[in-house]
DNA sequence: AGAGTAATGTACCGATTAGTCAACTATGAT
DNA sequence: ATCATAGTTGACTAATCGGTACATTACTCT
């Protein structure tokens, strides 16, 4: 489904995004991006002061464009909370095989995988945006959380503990999913886990063959 | 506690690890390492044929000299299941506390911070040999948790579903702590959700304060 | 003592890195 | 039409990268 005509900057955007993904931050180059964008480097710098400033966007437009939408979607207050957590559990497992269909490979959290590779000190604007990303991600859980207490729906008492507890959850299935390069551990214990670090009812799951 | 002349070979080794650990792989130089490690270029290469060796050779060495001692006293056999389990989950929050009070950070799991970053084609051998470690790893889970079952001490029946729920937990717990740079959830959340994966007692903990 | 080897030190290599620069072209408003 | 501006291009830099070559030093065995 490519668009036509993406535009130069949304090019690079994607491109980087895509590359250090399935790569690393570090192990991607900017003539790397530009190559596989198809853009010059002249251009590159045109629209991005440095490499980081790239990665910085990519965050911030994923997240505007992506994650922000999906968030509003997935936690629509419309929907039962019990439900919003299915269905959250269950398009992260889509999105880890759609990428593993499109990069052959499982790919995992990209804010994880860049966080952590991150870490020191000529890493710190990037580790801080991605420690934003993740905190805006988690403000969308802690609403739907702090919801689902007020109605009595769940047993939790803090949402902030909850949110938490779900996310390192979460993240730890992603990301040993992209160390092993496999989605064993997504498939079999994301939801249940997830319902059991909230207090629902943990139905008895029927898993998808992997095509 | 420097040993006093650890040997130009074991410093490399030393170094590399402490230097990947707080930052990555790719943000650490030959340069780097051999200058943190007062050694110079042509002693590394007399020792290493290259960096990837060196690190997987750190990986091999850290596990056989620090890890498989530690697992065999952890999980040794005359230790009832839920005190391995306790132990264990103290031991990893302590490794924690001591490297945040070395390097300033909190640096989470060394080997899934290299194994995430080394994903694509450059470094497949590091990545391999991660999934290597991770493996022998779990295999120590395994045999104390296949004991547990055993002896009726928890009601999971497959070992290795409980090991791997285990690990992408702990892993997950780690990592974050790693990119937010805190060890909240390792303190809250090991060892409880390590008992309640398990179907253990979960005691209510009491924190001790972090110095 | 002397020979062989292990270890060290220094100078160097080509490739790659992020980033610069000035010339160029396309565009859009007046 | 013209003029400023946005976008593009390819050549360029200085620094750094992983790795090499080779001479020198230290150690060990006889």
């Amino acid at each position: 489904m490519p668009r036509p005509d993406k535009g130069t900057r949304q090019k690079l955007v994607d491109t980087a995004a895509d590359l250090i993904w399935i790569s690393s931050y570090g192990s991607v180059s900017v003539d790397d991006i530009c190559r596989a964008a198809n853009v010059k480097k002249g251009s590159f710098y045109h629209y991005f002061p440095s490499k980081a400033d790239l990665a910085i966007a990519a965050m911030e437009e994923h997240f505007a464009e992506d994650l922000e939408p999906y968030f509003q979607q997935v936690f629509a207050a419309n929907v039962p909370f019990a439900q919003q957590i299915e269905n959250f559990a269950d398009s992260i497992l889509e999105e880890q095989r759609t990428a593993q269909e499109k990069y052959g490979r499982v790919c995992g959290c990209p804010l994880a995988a860049l966080g952590s590779e991150m870490i020191g000190e000529e890493g710190q604007i990037i580790s801080a945006k991605v420690q934003e990303m993740f905190g805006k991600c988690q403000d969308y859980l802690k609403a739907a959380i702090s919801s689902a207490i007020a109605a009595n729906a769940i047993e939790a008492k803090d949402a902030d503990e909850k949110v938490r507890e779900l996310h390192d959850f979460i993240t730890g299935l992603m990301m040993m999913g992209r160390i092993n390069n496999t989605l064993d551990g997504l498939e079999h214990d994301l939801k249940p886990g997830m319902q059991r670090i909230l207090g629902l009812a943990v139905k008895q799951q029927i898993l998808k063959k992997s095509l």
